[in-house]
DNA sequence: GTCTATAGGGGGATAGAC
DNA sequence: GTCTATCCCCCTATAGAC
């Protein structure tokens, strides 16, 4: 676990604060800063828009949170890893198949990003350059080839029932065919004159039709072929 | 043409500067600017650093370009319209078939993401910030409906050559399945624990790769599965 | 056109009262 | 824990000499 974390988690059982039905000032302060943060970046944001969005004052931030920077880096790395987690979750059942995990993330995901559209594109964003000090540590570096998902399509490699021996194509093409839209909204919507309803309509048909185009693209049984 | 344009136009109609070979100031301003708010976005980027890479004093820069924003909305507004216009151009093609343009689509915009990765996340989060008034005049609205890829798209569905009839989820998949891996490179490189060199390898793989998938997903013929 | 020097404001952080 | 008042640095922009 890094610093940042760690420090939180400490500062949590020293106060040995009992759970209130209302958000705590320490909880609003950061609902607040996430919000703008993920809406606006790291730079864009001021500490004194944090505090009013908060309702609170100024000093309170820094008084919970030493700084500005620290309280981005928690916010960044909670994202990052509640992100991940869900994939991971996602990709490690060991009772649904190939077909269903794809499903799965697929429709967990636009769910997920119609709720929430400016994470991916804050994550990428401000990654780039805070990633150095944060995500040393986070040790995703085998979470890909050491899941579930991994070994069920090295089966299905070797049983000839998929073509593409990279299983790296396979996660991106999954991935950037359920994320993109939302990364690249704006400028979709300007190429061709969209409403806002209608965006979000073909989000909803793609969790059907991503996992029957991922199929076409990597399954060699072409009578699998449903469309 | 919108006023940022404009006013630089005749700017430069007004000085009547001959071309030189080396760089004029104003260019040199340009260039260092397009570097580092493509690199690090509008809020963190300082014109102190725009000065000292472009190695002029600080006072030029608002001597040519009035304030550190109308710099900003000009190399915006010019790096989203090349992108566009590259687009474009290759989509509007009266000599190549639909298989040829995304082909080339596909090799083109490898070629221009492996050469500055930076651009599609600095477009698409800028753009959320400042596309209000930027962006109104451009009139892309009709760009796609109005191109010859999009007639040769629906000259193919009513030969019952492609399946998806809507072309958007066409043009979607294309443009993810190429720039997403840019834009997502540092997180994916960590979900994998990825060379440097690989990932340019795959991105070139992927020029060949990508136009086989499009096909796969949406050519009804099933005998045209070349891999 | 290009420089130095500086005005002017904004933003992060803290002191200290309550 | 929470507030007000304030410090001080840094950044944009400009005045004015050359």
């Amino acid at each position: 676990m890094c610093d940042v974390m760690k420090e939180k988690k400490e500062m949590k059982e020293k106060q040995m604060k009992p759970m209130e039905l209302d958000a705590s000032t320490e909880e609003k302060i950061k609902a607040a800063a996430r919000a703008l943060f993920i809406r606006k970046g790291y730079a864009a944001t001021r500490t004194r828009d944090i505090a009013e969005e908060a309702g609170i004052n100024l000093a309170l931030l820094n008084y919970y949170y030493r700084s500005k920077e620290k309280l981005f880096d928690l916010i960044l790395l909670e994202t990052t890893v509640d992100f991940m987690k869900q994939l991971s979750v996602l990709l490690n059942d060991a009772h649904s198949t190939l077909e269903e995990k794809v499903e799965r993330v697929t429709a967990g995901y636009i769910d997920f990003l119609t709720a929430e559209p400016h994470v991916p594109i804050f994550m990428l964003s401000e990654i780039r350059n805070h990633s150095g000090r944060l995500f040393e540590r986070l040790a995703m570096g085998r979470m890909l080839k050491d899941s579930v998902f991994m070994k069920q399509y090295e089966e299905a490699v070797a049983q000839g029932r998929v073509t593409e021996t990279n299983p790296l194509h396979f996660v991106m093409n999954l991935l950037s065919m359920i994320i993109f839209p939302f990364v690249g909204k704006e400028l979709l919507q300007r190429l061709v004159a969209m409403q806002d309803g209608a965006f979000e309509r073909m989000m909803q048909e793609r969790k059907r039709l991503i996992p029957v185009w991922i199929k076409m693209m990597f399954s060699r049984n072409e009578s699998e072929q449903i469309l």
